[in-house]
DNA sequence: CTACATCCTCTAGCGACTAGAGGTGCAAGA
DNA sequence: TCTTGCACCTCTAGTCGCTAGAGGATGTAG
């Protein structure tokens, strides 16, 4: 059999060396059989976890999340409700900051068109963070 | 004159107390002068600095461009190009955001309609956090 | 006078890493 | 054989922008 190193399932996860020792740290991975020299030994399995963690991550799990998520993929026999249930407040969550960058933009088009590259004293970018008042969506 | 407290200073511009108090240390409120008892006693201008600092955070803007934005708003004279460029990659930033999001929004509803609700070795939401080849848009 | 709110300083904690110090182990090239 | 250089190890501390809490002093209302 194969050693993977720390480096390897680096490589193939996508995540860096320093995080899947951090990950191993708090628990989120099972700390791997070590070579003689002390050096880590990943299993192919150690790898899809990783994987898992890493695009989990992508996806603006928390560390939290995932471990719940972790637990159910590790017993496939139980209720995916839960999960259902994660991926549903990411989901909300997500539509709440696309609606919330949304006026940001605004905002900030607003600002950038007012700006005539004058003197700060004419400059609208200041002027609107100075005031609140003169926000077109102050929703925020 | 009035002495304005530090709880009166949060009340009016929005933001809480210790955090007056962390701008304060990090020098990007200046230090206001003491009552006999060693009260803070803020000034008018430090209210409209710190609403401006909250609008500016509210927008997203780190505190090391908004102290940026600040020495700006401090000296009127000075061209407001930096300004412009500070909200300028802020917008960018914004809008590569949101472009993320959107995709991951599209991702996290495919993994919500899929599940079944059933047990976790049929879910999709599990398959597809185990399976980044799955996603519609790989590109997160 | 007694509550109770508000103020003060200081330190430590949050999440999710990231960076750096200081050391071991191993293989390949001169 | 030496040495160069890389990948690995552990441990601590730093990042950002606050937030929480300890422990104490002061201000205000009834």
């Amino acid at each position: 059999m194969k050693k993977i190193t720390i480096g390897e399932a680096a490589r193939q996860s996508g995540v860096k060396v320093p995080t899947v020792r951090y990950y191993e740290s708090i628990g989120l991975l099972a700390a791997p059989s070590r070579s003689e020299s002390n050096q880590r030994s990943f299993e192919p399995a150690d790898i899809s976890r990783l994987a898992f963690i890493r695009h989990a991550r992508e996806l603006g799990f928390e560390i939290e999340a995932i471990r719940t998520l972790l637990t159910l993929q590790d017993d496939p026999h139980q209720s995916c409700a839960s999960a259902d249930a994660i991926a549903k407040a990411r989901l909300i969550e997500v539509e709440q900051r696309i609606r919330s960058l949304m006026a940001l933009k605004a905002e900030l088009e607003t600002m950038v068109e007012g700006c005539g590259h004058g003197r700060v004293d004419q400059c609208r970018v200041i002027e609107v963070l100075a005031d609140h008042g003169q926000c077109t969506h102050p929703h925020h």
